[in-house]
DNA sequence: GCTGCTTTGTGAACGTGTGCACGAGTGCCT
DNA sequence: AGGCACTCGTGCACACGTTCACAAAGCAGC
């Protein structure tokens, strides 16, 4: 009975918790679960189930207590507010190793984000064909973007190409940008941008692996330069 | 004049960022620059110049007043806080389209994890060689792990495998895991996860992109089973 | 040496995220 | 119909992270 609900902002946590949730739920809805504790999805998803009724709250109630969630509602719910309710095309810039492995991905294109095209700047790289998606030529992009409506570009060029990757992302009209080079992009204040960076991530568990060797053994020979 | 100093814990943000500074300062070192200040560095590294000089100081009192922070001195101490000052080697299970990129991606050697080996459990991928990386059967896991001394563990299987890599990984002496698998991995409380979802990241990117659109307009139809 | 400019290091205020605890609603069983 | 067991939704307190603002400290020029 609330036809016009008041369009809360959803924090930047909860966003990135649900599609984890949605992900659970339609494995369960395919296993013939009809109904979900939130106890239950907190187990599946590895989180606290306060957590998960508060980011489930976000979307409304839509819940029954006693009961539970039901699960296909829920997953409409969650695809509805993830934007999910239609596909969004993805161009993906560099056709090296990290991009021929993103295109080569299915996993992409199942999960609604098909890969509308693939470019590189250079010449021989062009025409060859990567697991069913043709490599164009970079400044083909504006017209990759506007003829499929891409709003979501790739970065997968080199550190040195990173960021005119972006800026011809941007200028072609791409409103959101996937970065796998480890750079900081500059990019206009509207544009989104998200980043992976795979060494980031090695080196953070480096640094639990070497705190939990003990740590302080290896300061030993700190040589300050200008030590007085 | 601290030689003993107290094995302060760094803030989980503080350590995500640090691999980012330690990049730039990198960068900055080979280009010549021997001094920077807090503000070109957050400059560089598109965050907050309070920040930087927060999370600098939980590595001590490394900076000069007036001046900023010597460069070399500055990633020497980032390197040793996360454990860089040697190789840690990777074991990657999984040789379809993500292992071998993640094999032939030369980034990980360059940045202090070379690539160990890497398995898989499909006979037909066993003996194929990527970038100079034999693919071994998953079965010799253990003996890889033992001599190679290697610490931290890559899933790049599909979903449906990640949880017994995850545990071969764990029973072969692993104690750090990357995880690229859409799964949340049960393993030891010991044992260090980080995971790498990009359909996750995908979907938020979505989400914005769906609220900059204007949102509630698809709202329409809503179908509730079971409305009263 | 003193003055003025620069930049660090950090206390304090603020904002965001987490988790507990419990009221409130729902279904089931007798 | 009433009682009971269950589970959601959420107020509240606490922990964590970010940002401001400023004293302390160093350098350069005179």
């Amino acid at each position: 009975m609330a036809p016009e609900r008041a369009r809360r902002r959803i924090p930047d946590a909860t966003v990135a918790r649900l599609p984890v949730y949605l992900r659970i739920l339609t494995e369960q809805g395919d296993e013939g679960v009809d109904n979900i504790s939130s106890e239950r999805l907190a187990e599946l998803g590895g989180v606290n189930a306060a957590k998960v009724r508060k980011d489930l709250s976000y979307l409304g109630s839509y819940g029954t207590r006693g009961v539970g969630y039901e699960v296909a509602y829920l997953v409409y719910q969650i695809r509805r507010e993830l934007g999910l309710t239609h596909d969004w095309p993805v161009v993906i810039v560099g056709a090296g190793n990290l991009g021929q492995a993103l295109a080569g991905y299915g996993g992409f294109g199942e999960r609604g984000f098909p890969v509308a095209g693939i470019v590189d700047i250079d010449d021989r790289k062009v025409g060859s064909v990567l697991s069913g998606v043709r490599v164009r030529h970079i400044d083909e992009l504006p017209q990759i973007v506007q003829t499929k409506r891409v709003s979501i570009g790739v970065v997968a060029t080199p550190a040195s190409a990173a960021q005119d990757a972006a800026d011809r992302l941007v200028r072609a009209g791409v409103t959101s940008i996937l970065n796998f080079a480890p750079v900081v992009l500059a990019v206009p204040r509207a544009i989104e941008v998200r980043k992976v960076d795979l060494a980031v991530e090695l080196q953070i568990l480096s640094y639990h692996e070497q705190r939990r060797a003990g740590g302080a053994i290896h300061a030993v020979g700190a040589t300050r330069p200008a030590s007085a």
